[in-house]
DNA sequence: CTTATATTTCTATAATATTTGAATCATGGA
DNA sequence: TCCATGATTCAAATATTATAGAAATATAAG
């Protein structure tokens, strides 16, 4: 994953209102939800909601289709493991940290300055 | 890890300049580099620097420590495992992805829109 | 064709973030 | 003390992002 996309995604994660919309996408799984269920849902205004949703698709974590009069979004579970791949790269050096195991990273760890 | 700490730390993570930073870091090992060192290193002013690393010591992911007039920051394992934790919980509905396969969260990836 | 519903685009505003030179502060040595 | 070095803070300009009502667009149904 090339760098400009790890800093387009992680941006596009890193707003409370983004990071929640993309967690309901991954509960809903491949089926998805409509742009108006996700506005009910997290109380975000159909606008504002559509401002997040193209950030989202952007970074290419998210993909609609129409179906009917609906847009339904759903999550792109092969972008977030690109992305989770990278950051694991990038943390212990290259050693893959299972992340269930909250303790494979904290060997190299210093005792916090 | 609590929402508004992965947003922080996210956010810390989706600038260039910071994510290039923390992997330089990352690197470097509990050991941590100087300022002016991740600064020459970077081609960042060392102002502009100091703006970065309030930012990634502000989400948790870096720590720094005085030595003589030098400032070494060092990276947070910890932190960035638990972020890992928290996204990967987050992806692939709960089930833990294994990101140097990445092809476990596939399996329920739709064909894309 | 008209109406109702779903969503997006437009527009304006407000809030945050980024960038850096200059000034300031901290530490160590002459 | 005075100077040199390393780092941070200040300040001011610039750029980016977020918010949300109103208008426009799209689809389907009467």
């Amino acid at each position: 994953m090339e760098i400009k996309s790890v800093v387009t995604a992680l941006a596009a994660l890193a707003q409370e209102s983004r990071l929640a919309i993309f967690r309901l996408l991954v509960q809903a799984g491949p089926e998805g939800l409509s742009a108006g269920k996700i506005s009910e849902a997290l109380g975000i205004p159909p606008s504002s909601l559509s401002f997040h949703m193209k950030e989202l698709a952007h970074a290419d974590l998210v993909s609609s289709r129409q179906e009917s009069r609906y847009v339904i979004y759903s999550a792109n579970f092969r972008t977030m493991n690109e992305l989770l791949g990278f950051l694991t790269e990038n943390c212990c050096g290259g050693k893959p940290c299972k992340p269930t195991a909250t303790s494979d990273c904290a060997g190299i760890e210093e005792t916090q300055a």
